[in-house]
DNA sequence: CTTAGGATCGCCT
DNA sequence: GGCGATCCTAAGC
């Protein structure tokens, strides 16, 4: 099985790989779009999942890399990984915004709201809007549902600090595309 | 515009 | 028993 997908190597440092995730399309069961916003995990990193070592909940992330981790968020949303693999350790990269550009009637009805901006700008928001759930943890990123193409042309990034936690706040491994207003949060 | 609180699960100390 | 890699709504300025 490879680890090449979409032309990303994930057998790659995940800070790596969430740059290069930039304005790849993500699809699963046909819904989906444009990946604007990542944030790269790894197990040197205090403020990630795996830093403690493998447990029921993240055991997706110490396994194959191009695979996917999903887990839930404060009991109540879903949140999307993609896992890499650094030097034998777990590591992922969290997807956390789209570009919505298929299936939006779907997005649309699972989301319930019309508002393009609103379906997939935030990881449990782009997990509702594309069905994404436990189910689809530890399955292949090159196997349906999921589908990943690589983007046609390069990608102007932007990059800061992450969202959402309260360790390892200086790491700059929140990475967007320049000028997209699909983002989570504006980046300055 | 910003801030505060509630929902609710699984892991951790 | 505490605390999140979140989101939505309501209230305050």
């Amino acid at each position: 099985m490879t680890t090449v997908l979409a032309g990303i190597d994930f057998n790659a440092p995940a800070h790596e790989v969430a740059q290069l995730l930039i304005g790849t399309v993500l699809l699963v069961d046909g819904v989906g779009g444009r990946i604007v916003e990542t944030e790269a995990y790894d197990r040197a990193d205090p403020a990630s999942h795996c830093f403690t070592g493998p447990s029921e909940r993240n055991g997706a992330m110490f396994g194959l890399p191009a695979h996917a981790y999903v887990y839930r968020s404060y009991g109540i949303h879903w949140c999307l990984n993609f896992v890499c693999r650094e030097e034998g350790h777990g590591a992922g990269v969290l997807i956390r915004a789209l570009e919505p550009l298929a299936g939006l009637d779907r997005m649309r009805e699972r989301r319930g709201t019309d508002q393009l901006r609103l379906l997939c700008s935030g990881p449990g928001k782009l997990c509702q809007a594309l069905g994404v759930s436990r189910l689809n943890n530890a399955m292949a990123l090159a196997a349906p549902p999921f589908e990943l193409i690589a983007r046609t042309g390069p990608a102007e990034l932007v990059a800061g600090p992450r969202i959402g936690i309260s360790k390892a706040m200086e790491v700059p491994w929140r990475f967007g595309l320049a000028g997209s207003r699909f983002v989570s949060r504006p980046f300055r």
